[in-house]
DNA sequence: CATTTCGGAGTGAATGTTCATTCCGCCAGT
DNA sequence: ACTGGCGGAATGAACATTCACTCCGAAATG
């Protein structure tokens, strides 16, 4: 087993525990057990069990990003490319459902509301693509005249909450149903 | 300090705490410290730190039932039952920041999950006087055709995630902003 | 080529801390 | 003086983290 092998092994290990049993409910021990590793193997990779929450984060943003394909601006309207980010979106989080169920342990916990402030604050330099939709969205006068923050809560909260009814089994989130939703949470956001 | 005071203040400082620490990131310790009581005392009134917490959301939910005043079927218009629906609860949850973060905590724990789902599954003969605007908005062709549990996922969605952003003051929800959030939320589900 | 030395990855028992829960002595009200 | 509610030290379990050790492959030595 390389190298790279054992620390992967401990993140879906972890990705899974914590889906299923939140941060507190998750030992180190059970990690290791799962990830078929000592416990102390685990702090040759990560300094503390903080430090591994927050690199899960980055892992899964990281795929999330990787998998997200934000529709460049000129070729298409602003409505196809927010149809698009949803639809991907959506699509991914069902895929997904351990990263999804650690993304909303992760965002509802301490760490998480710093990286969201972050995010959508903008503090860094760096663009991002998703936050321009709703920037251009506004200036083009195609979405509602309201804080840039409050469109992103008033799209990505129905996205959210679908993705975990489905994950929950309270309904199936068949292709039909997911363009409903993104169409729907289009509705809500529209000029 | 009678009674009653005695396991007020056990509620309200489990609560408070909670909502700030998380279910685990909360000892009985500092519950104890916070009401001004012996760490014993607590288990006078709750059995265990799980009865304590199921204790909590039934004084939360009641509180915010109690609040909700849902307009009666025959004299209104779905689309009116709604926006007062909607309104009224995104108004309780920004006024009692403490209570929305405790259902956040609870409903993304594995107690929380079983809760929703006879909530929303409604197996109890209880009338649901929520789930009644959406199933009479279904019929009467006002809503779109879609399962009740979605139409309340996408309603409830963004009024959370609006609840939630303005409490971690990522923007503030006045009067206006807030009737523009419902008028949005149902947008997204009117036919 | 054979043998020894070395270093770093891997381990899991040991450590010290923190937690939920218990239990016993105290005291206020009768 | 009796009693039931109360406080908080005591208890044992569970936890994150550490550390002395093993193991193995590779480099050094002959």
């Amino acid at each position: 087993m390389s190298k790279t092998d054992k620390r992967d092994e401990i993140i879906n290990a972890a990705l899974e525990l914590i889906a299923e049993h939140g941060f507190h409910g998750t030992s180190m021990a059970m990690i290791a057990d799962r990830a078929k590793v000592g416990a102390g193997t685990i702090y040759r990779y990560f300094d503390s069990k903080d430090v591994l929450i927050i690199e899960l984060f980055k892992v899964v943003e990281a795929k999330l990003h990787a998998t997200l394909d934000v529709t460049s601006e000129s070729e298409h309207s602003i409505q196809d490319r927010f149809l698009h980010l949803g639809k991907s979106m959506l699509k991914y989080l069902i895929d997904n459902p351990t990263h999804y169920k650690y993304l909303e342990q992760f965002f509802n916990s301490p760490y998480g509301v710093e990286q969201r402030r972050i995010k959508l604050l903008g503090e860094k330099g760096k663009e991002n693509a998703i936050l321009r939709i709703f920037t251009d969205g506004v200036e083009q006068g195609e979405m509602k005249d309201l804080p840039v923050v409050a469109l992103c809560a008033l799209s990505f909260g129905p996205i959210m909450t679908m993705a975990r009814d489905h994950i929950l089994g309270f309904f199936t989130l068949d292709d039909e149903l997911i363009t409903q939703t993104i169409d729907s949470c289009w509705s809500g956001i529209k000029k």
